[in-house]
Order: C-alpha cells, then sequence, then structure tokens
DNA sequence: CGCGGAATTGACTAATGTCAACGCAGGTGG
DNA sequence: CCACCTGCGTTGACATTAGTCAATTCCGCG
C-alpha cells in the first residue's frame, strides 16, 4: 500500500555528479543516450539510490519535477484507482526513460517502485528545457522514448490466452536484456509473483501454475528469484504476440 | 481484414490548403493548436479526405512519412499480431493525435480505420522537423501527445469486471467530446460492437448483454448507431477505474 | 419486399479466479 | 546454531465470469 511510510528516494540524492566515471556507460550507449546531440542530457543527470526493494521513487500525487532512468537494477511503475487497486503498468529496464506519462502535467499519477538495489538517473526538468534551447535533439529523444513505450503498452493490451501472455512476457523481458548487452538466457526476476500476475492481468496462483507447465516442458529452470531459459524458440513460438520492431 | 483492396486515404489528398477557413478552429482550440509557438504546425497541415467507414489512413508496414490527427468523424487504430488476430488500440476523436507510436520507425506497426466519414490533417513529418527548428515548442506538443496517450492506454491496461471496463469507456468517451466541446449526453457509436468488444477484450455477445442491462437500467437509451447517456453518475460510478487528471 | 450483415438472446462450456491447505526459505531471537 | 515464525510460492478443489455456439430478430439497402 501506498501510505507505508517507507523512505522515498529523491531525499537520497547525490548533488550533480554527472555521469562522469558512472560505470554504466554500456547501458547508455545501448540506450542513444551517448549521442553527441544529447551531451546536455548527460551533463544535468543525478544520480538517485541505491534504493531498496520497496522503496518509492516517486508516490502518486507527487509534484513532477523530473524525469527518471533506472540506471541499475529493475523497478516497476504502478498506478492505484480510486478503489484502492493497484495495477502493475510496467517493470523497468536500466536505460528506460521514467515519468514521461507526466510530462507537462502537474503531478505524477503513478507510483515508482525500486525493486531490489535499484539506482536511478534523475533529469530536473527545468533543467532538460533549458538544455533542449541549446540541443534540440533532447526532446526529439524524449519524443522516441514516449513512443517506444507506447508500443510497448499496446503491446500488452491485447486478449490473449494466460500461457501466451505469460511467454510474451518473458521473451519481451530476455529481449530487451539482451538488447542492453545484459546476460539474456537468465532473467533475475526480482518482482513477486503477485507483481507479475497483475500486470499480465492473472493471479499469483495462475502465473504459479503456468510456470509449473513451463518447467514440466523443460522450457525454464526458475526458483523464487529467476528464471533460466532453456528453449527460447519454443517461447518465443507460444509468445506469437510479440511483433515488436 | 487488411488486405481488402480499399482505397488508402492518402492518394485522396488536398495539397495544402493549410488551416486557413478549416471551419474546425474550435477543435483545434480545444486541443491546444492554436498556440502562436505551433503556428508552423498549422501552416503545414494537409486535408485527406474524407474517408468513408472502411477505409484505411495507413496500413500496417507502410512507411512512416506524416503524423495525422482526426479532423472531423472518429477512426481507430488496430494492431495485427502474426496469427492474424486484430486489437483495436484506440477510438481517435477529433483533434487527437495519431501515428506518434511510429515516430523515428521506418514504417508503421498498426492500422488506421475510418470510422464512418471522417476528414483527417496531416502533418508531414520532414516539414515537421524543418519547423521544429524555428518553433522549438512543436516537439514538445508531441511529447504532451505522447504523455496524454500513454496515460489513456494505462487506463484500458487495468483488470477490472467486464461492466466496469464497460461504463468506464462510455465515461470516457463522454468526457472527451465534452472536452472538445462536442454534444456530450448523445455518444455516436461509429464503430461496430466488435470493434467496442475487441478494443475492451471483451466479445460482441458480452457488449451486447452489457448494453441490454444498462438500458434495462434506465442509464442509456442506445440503438446501433450511438448511445444517449441518461445517469451519468450512475456510469461513473460504475467506472470507477477513470482516475483521470 | 426480401436479402444479408449486424445485433440480440439463450444454453452451455471453458478459462481463470477464489478459497484453502501446505511447504519452503530466509530471518530473528533465544 | 537451531528452532520457530512469517511471508511467499505452490498445489488442489470448487466457483464464477466471460466465451462459444446456435437460433432469432432487426434494419439498411438493393
Amino acid at each position: 500500500m501506498l501510505q507505508t511510510s517507507r523512505q522515498d528516494g529523491v531525499s537520497r540524492m547525490t548533488p550533480s555528479p554527472s555521469c562522469a566515471g558512472c560505470g554504466h556507460a554500456a547501458v547508455c550507449q545501448a540506450s542513444g543516450y551517448d549521442r553527441p546531440e544529447l551531451s546536455g542530457l548527460r551533463h544535468i543527470a543525478e544520480r538517485v539510490g541505491p534504493l531498496r526493494t520497496g522503496e518509492y521513487l516517486y508516490r502518486p500525487m507527487s509534484p513532477f519535477r523530473a524525469l527518471y532512468a533506472v540506471q541499475t537494477g529493475m523497478a516497476k511503475t504502478v498506478a492505484v484507482d480510486v478503489a484502492g487497486r493497484e495495477q502493475v503498468l510496467a517493470f523497468h529496464l536500466p536505460g528506460e526513460m521514467i515519468g514521461l506519462d507526466a510530462m507537462e502535467r502537474e503531478v505524477h499519477d503513478n507510483a515508482v517502485m525500486a525493486l531490489g538495489k535499484t539506482q536511478f538517473c534523475r533529469f530536473p526538468y527545468p533543467a532538460v528545457r533549458h538544455v533542449s534551447t541549446e540541443q534540440p535533439e533532447v526532446p526529439w529523444h524524449l519524443v522516441q522514448s514516449a513512443s517506444r513505450r507506447i508500443s510497448r503498452l499496446q503491446l500488452t493490451s491485447g486478449n490473449h490466452m494466460a500461457e501466451e501472455r505469460f511467454a510474451a512476457f518473458l521473451v519481451d523481458l530476455r529481449d530487451r536484456r539482451a538488447m542492453l548487452g545484459l546476460p539474456s538466457d537468465y532473467l533475475p526476476l526480482p518482482m513477486s509473483r503477485a507483481d507479475i500476475g497483475n500486470h499480465l492481468r492473472l493471479t499469483t496462483e495462475t502465473v504459479s501454475r503456468l510456470l509449473g507447465r513451463l518447467r514440466q516442458r523443460e522450457w525454464v529452470r526458475a526458483d523464487r528469484t529467476g528464471l533460466h531459459i532453456l528453449n527460447l524458440p519454443a517461447l518465443r513460438e507460444q509468445g506469437l504476440s510479440l511483433l515488436m520492431h
């Protein structure tokens, strides 16, 4: 529940180390942040965290002051409706821009929570606007991030059997990791089964049963912290709703 | 099916009348296109259509060359997966930007189809980039459009009872029409029940039954072409998953 | 006036959710 | 260092929602 008084991430913020010596240059490169036309973005980046499981980067109704990107670890975006039901909208891997849905708005609608030890880059919005006057590619980079986010959301909005959705979820996660140059035959799953289920519109029980079936077919080897992919083609075939790029 | 050889919209295009005397200034104003910092966008706008029901504005795999906005009428965006199953991702009202998910990409993933007699504004992408050099607010306007699109997609990605989703759908449609200054106690529904159902992850039969129930409770009066809202508060209560702005 | 696609309605089915019991693992404190 | 405790995951039995299939009606259009 969002009311718990866990520490919010923004208070634990390094003033402005910029990207010099960040040590995660590979991810930035894979995500396209290293282009010279975006150097301004790198210079205004602040580092947030590390946050630990359950800590919030921001919460619903908190003022929109910055965009974020995951640097290391994983995070989830969660919407909460008036009845208090939560909906996990996305899991974020390193390099993915967070908070785009609040742009040009006063406050965030959603919460973002760390899953496992997670660090973020923070891009203060006024500074983003400022560097854009010098570097006109900056807003186009955001447009592209938003565009990708739209495509990703469209992927999960289809109506498919539970098994397809689950397989597609795993393959998508794998492909995104591969794209970032991260090991992709093993997927860490720092989120709970409940989170996965919620995201896919399934119950934890169903997720558990699906995992059981995949294990039985020897397509994956899984424990509670992660999952080895043993038969990627089969998984991909199963989740054919993945028509991405 | 996308293979039918209906005429594609882009061939029926007025060279470049710009927005002078367009007659839909009210919609543009409501959607924020009339700001002086965006005058360049208005000047590059071409008019497409009118297209009639079932005609495509563009199809999957067609090259991305322009953004569009509905001018009058309604349109739907449809994704098709490798198995040929279609997913209606959105219904577009006048003023809504279309094609953002293909930005900075080579081709469109989705199809956009007119629902009833529909006109579009076309913003050729190279011209958009060009005016942006003069008017730096242009890309920010796109960011904002994309941001809104993300919020809207997030709305439909929740797991809720069929009745909630349906009520929320109707109320959302009503609110968007109201925002545009269109009559909002009556909702034209130029799409088929199948389209509505597909969008909401329901079958036509279920949509029909839900409509029946709403009629019985005297919350709406509906025929196949549209629907009068008789009890908006009740509908809104039913679809409380709508927490927008 | 009748044809044909779309919508509606009903009977039955299947997928997934709900509820409940159990087990495993990690963490804490004796 | 072990034992218990607690939370998460797994598994099974049953319930419920929405889907499927089929028959019927409605309505626009030739």
